[in-house]
DNA sequence: AATGAATGAGCCTTCATTCAT
DNA sequence: TATGAATGAAGGCTCATTCAT
């Protein structure tokens, strides 16, 4: 589907970035039909045809931004893990969390690749792919908690996870239904609910 | 401009009924750009022009589609309200909700709304004010079973209403994201947050 | 082209009024392109479908508006041969021709006339047909000043009738083309002009 | 939106006078709502898209084809500004200008950008602006012929220019109303109102 | 590697006209 | 005589994609 089988040459890779860049910035304020690809290619700085030789085509890039996004996940669920106290570091960065899954750009953009994912096939092949792994990792974390304190781990565990990326997810499509949504206020019920997943 | 004004007569009511089931469908498949209005005139049995008799634009019939939607949530807010144990009636109602609001075909429906709201200024009206007055209702309702107990609610009632209505938005969105997700196991868990929801 | 085989009730005499005083109004606001139908039923105050019992089609409508003003300019016409001094009774009259030709509402309608007579040989008939009537009545009117002199009338009679009536199309399109022309100041040159095709 | 402020290359500045040649010839024969884009587009020899790569609408290429023809009268003005005798050089002209403005073909183009102009406001601002400026250049021509001979420009100067253009305007619709106008009739009683016009 | 001219299918919407009632 | 629901062809315009240079 993609160029990938190419030798993908330093000076390819950052011309993609800039598609990247540039077309997470389209679909935000435009939508995945909405932002042309001539459009994405000014925002980019080059030409619609260039596009074509780093991109077979528009899915193509959305696959990838949606692969790029993923990296960052990743790196949370290292972090969270690395840190001693994984129930606190959760409830710490459910915080921080908050406020980035409501914000009204990356919320449009989540949905606008949802959307796709819902009626075409590959784009839900890549976006469910990238969720397999993200749940992997948070019921590992998850898990560890009782783990580390010796104590077993409860057989609804895979449904707890669930339920931890349900409530973000949630809070994404609530930035688009409510935007007046507050933030603040939000984050301590959002802290209640995870401590009480989090208890036997 | 909009001839909707009229008192619409059965016939057309019927007629737009049928629109609304054919367009739901159509979206449900194709997404809100990906199907085409010739297609919808067909699966409704009837020709474009006539669609424009019925409707100002496509636009307006996915405005239809959700007022109708938010009908059926006015209901069952009535229903609840009407048992005596709310909180019981709120928990026994998570079990029917979990497979409601994940059932494939009405979430790709939801997304494609929800996502055509994320860059349409006109949709995002329709959708935030339906949304607007369900959370309204089930702020009321939510604040029934303290009343009803003689307690006082809760200073932060909006926002465990917010959490309520994230919670299965949230779930909408797992249908997406995990197809496979394992709707038996999840119902007790998201049992057991409302519960914390409800408790002070 | 037209009904006026059948008898023509006069009920029937009455609602091709309606819909002829509609369609000159609609005509006038929209062009002829740009009124629908359905546009001029309403304004007429019947229905779409019953139109078309009155005229064969759109086309048919523009025919009988041309007929019927052409019976305004006859009576025109005759009013000005009945008077004493011919020659005076035209200058007299310019003025009033200057503001009734610029008036920006026939004179839109007019201009939509022609055009569509420019491409629609049925129309185009119909207003030749019309002009050279009219211009039958003006070189006779014209005539009449010479004759009633007891002097031979010029040889290039006709194409002065060609430029008297010249200069009042020309004023109707300059309605448009500079329609903040000052009616004052023109009207006396148009006397001026009109004096000089009148003398040998 | 408009891609025109580009120093238009070559290429471009042809392809665009192609697409003028084209639509010039549809909107004769078939008028402006007549003449279809894909008809253009074909007469002009290019795909329908590529038509707005070069022009923002269908009403751009009117504006375009109005401001074509202005810079003809622009030079025709130049050049009788430039002759010793103005006088004798309009009288000289009038002959070829009755010629011009009757031409069938040109005449109905006239007619069709000037009724689209009686409905279409964008396309009446340029055909206006076009005109102020046609008069503009008018008057001042006039205004030479007693200026040169050391007389005082005559106060109705401006309505004296504007009934020369009436007279223009007024041929072209004669071109259509009467087909069979006798040019070479005309063109004397032409010249002996543009004389009268030049007088004190 | 890069451009941008060019394509052409397809979309939403309008509207003259018909016809069952 | 009169309605207005219904049709379906056509139109302006957009845009992903290709290709000669």
């Amino acid at each position: 589907m993609n160029d990938l089988d190419r030798p993908a040459s330093p000076r390819a890779q950052a011309r993609r970035e800039q598609v990247l860049e540039a077309a997470s910035e389209c679909f935000r304020r435009k939508g995945f039909h909405g932002a042309s690809m001539a459009e994405i290619a000014k925002t980019a700085g080059m030409s619609p045809g260039h596009i074509y030789n780093l991109f077979t085509n528009k899915e193509d890039i959305i696959g990838a931004i949606v692969a790029r996004d993923q990296s960052k996940l990743d790196a949370i669920a290292q972090g969270m893990k690395a840190s001693g106290d994984v129930r606190a570091a959760m409830l710490q960065h459910a915080r921080i969390g908050v406020s980035d899954v409501t914000d009204p750009a990356s919320a449009a953009l989540s949905q606008e690749v949802l959307a796709e994912a819902g009626r075409n096939p590959k784009v839900a092949e890549i976006v469910q792919a990238a969720d397999a792994r993200w749940r992997a990792q948070l019921q590992d974390l998850l898990s560890t908690i009782w783990l580390r304190e010796g104590r077993p781990v409860p057989p609804d565990i895979a449904a707890r996870t669930e339920m931890l990326t349900t409530i973000f997810k949630g809070l994404t499509a609530r930035a688009i239904y409510h935007p007046g949504i507050d933030r603040d206020a939000v984050a301590p019920v959002v802290q209640r609910v995870l401590a009480a997943l989090m208890q036997d």
